[in-house]
DNA sequence: GGCTGTGAAAGTGTTCACAGCC
DNA sequence: GGCTGTGAACACTTTCACAGCC
C-alpha cells in the first residue's frame, strides 16, 4: 500500500552533500544552468551516477538542457536538511578539535557548534572561533541546554569510550568518531567511524602494489614468495 | 596459467590497517591468541567478514584455537607494507594539517614526514613534532631529496588542484586530498579524497530520518509532499 | 566442542545504454 | 542535437551456513 518514499542510499546522501558543496561554488559564478557532465566533472564522478543520485529526489532537471543552479541547490538543500540550524558538541580540543571548530564551513551547511569541550584544565577558557573551550563535565548540561543530538568525538582513544556513553546517557543519537577506537552503542543511535590513518595506510598499500606490477616478469614457482615479497 | 597472487580487496586492504592496530594493542596486553569473534568485536565488524579479510593473505588460523597473535600481526604488517618506512610530505599547515603531523601514531604505522610545507611566512619556520616547517616553494626540492612517493594536502581548495600538479610533476604518485576540491591527475596516480564535512552532513540526514519514521502513521496522498517535507 | 576457511547467496553500489523529452 | 531519467547488466561487498580441522 505505502509506495515508499523512497530510499535514498548512503553512498548517494554523501555524494548529495558534495554537489551542493560544487553547486555553492558555481551559484557565486552566476550560473543559471549546469551539465551532469559538468556538474560530475567538478565533483570527481560518472555523469550517469550523478545522474542516477539526483533522479532519487525525484525529476530535477530539463532534457536538452541540463539542471538549474538555484532550484537545483535549493532542492539539495531542502532533501539533506541544511535549512534547519543543529546543535553539536566537540568534545576533544586537540588540533584536530580545533581543526573542525574553525571550520567555517560548517556554519553554512546547518552544523552550530553550541559546545566546545575538553578534560584539559590549560584549555579550558580557550576561545576557538567564537566559542568559549569548557570542561568535560560540562557534557550533559550542554547537550540538554541545546537539545544536541549530534555530537564529535576527537578525544584520545582511551576516553572515547566513556565519552561517548556519556553523550548517548544525555540523548545524543549521532556521533562522528575520529578517535582509533570502535564505540559500542545501542541500537537507535548511529556512529560514523572516521581513521585518518587508514587512508594513507592504503595509499601505502596500493603505491606498493604498483611497484611489484612494474616487475611482472619475475614469475615465481613459490605462490607465497610473492604474498611474501609484497 | 597464473593461479594469482590472489588480489585483495581495496575495502579489505582499510580493515587489514584497523585489525593491525587492533592486535598491537592486544599484544601489549601479553595475548598469545585471540578468536575471529573478539578481534571483529574490537575492530567493530563482523566475525565472519574478519575471517574472510585474513583469509587473503591465505590460512593465517589454527581452527578451533584462533590466530596467533604476534604471527598475525607480523603477517599483516607484511602485506600492507608496514615494514618499510615511507617518505611523505605535508602541504598546509593549518589546524588540520598539524594534527595530523603531530599525530603519533603515523611513525610506528612506516610513515615519516620528511616535508612540512605552507605558503605563509609567519608559519615557515615553525617545529611541528621535531620536524621545521618550510615555505612551499621547497616542495620540489624535498621530494626529489627523499624519494617521496606520498603525499597529503591540508590546504585551502582554491590552491589545492596547482599544490597537487606540482607534486606529481614532481614525481609524488600517492595523494590524501582533505581540501574540498576534485583533483584531477593523470592516469597512474591515485587520489583519495576525504571529506570531512560530508560525515557531518550524512549524520544530520540519518537523524532527520529518524525523525519522519517516528511518525509514520501520517500517510499523505501525495508523494512529493514526502519528499518536500524532508 | 570450538573455531577457522570458504563457497554460495543476498545485498548494495556502479556503470552502461538508450528511450524520452526539449 | 543535446541532455536527462532509468531499467538492466555488471561489479563489488557483506552475510550466511557449513565443511574441515584441531
Amino acid at each position: 500500500m505505502q509506495p515508499r518514499p523512497r530510499m535514498i542510499p548512503e553512498a548517494t546522501v554523501a555524494r548529495l552533500a558534495v554537489y551542493l558543496r560544487v553547486l555553492a561554488g558555481l551559484s557565486g559564478g552566476g550560473r543559471s544552468h549546469v551539465s551532469s557532465q559538468e556538474l560530475a566533472s567538478a565533483a570527481g564522478v560518472n555523469p550517469a551516477g550523478l545522474r542516477k543520485d539526483l533522479s532519487y529526489l525525484g525529476p530535477c532537471g530539463v532534457r536538452g538542457v541540463g539542471y538549474a543552479v538555484p532550484a537545483l541547490r535549493e532542492r539539495l538543500a531542502r532533501a539533506l536538511g541544511v535549512e534547519q540550524q543543529r546543535a553539536c558538541v566537540l568534545v576533544g580540543m586537540g588540533n584536530l578539535g580545533s581543526a573542525l571548530a574553525g571550520y567555517a564551513g560548517f556554519g553554512s551547511r546547518g552544523f552550530t557548534f553550541v559546545g566546545l569541550l575538553d578534560a584539559d584544565p590549560a584549555r579550558v577558557g580557550d576561545l576557538v572561533g567564537d566559542t568559549t573551550v569548557r570542561p568535560v563535565e560540562d557534557l550533559e548540561a550542554v547537550v540538554a541546554e541545546h537539545g544536541v543530538t549530534i555530537a564529535v568525538v576527537t578525544t584520545p582513544a582511551e576516553v572515547a569510550q566513556s565519552v561517548c556513553d556519556r553523550l548517548v546517557a544525555a540523548g545524543v543519537r549521532s556521533i562522528v568518531n575520529f578517535a582509533p577506537q570502535a564505540l559500542t552503542v545501542p541500537a537507535g543511535v548511529d556512529v560514523r567511524q572516521v581513521d585518518l590513518s587508514v587512508e594513507l595506510q592504503v595509499l601505502a598499500f596500493l603505491d606498493q602494489q604498483k611497484g611489484v606490477q612494474l616487475v611482472p616478469d619475475t614469475l615465481p614457482t613459490d605462490l607465497t614468495a610473492v604474498a611474501a615479497a609484497r
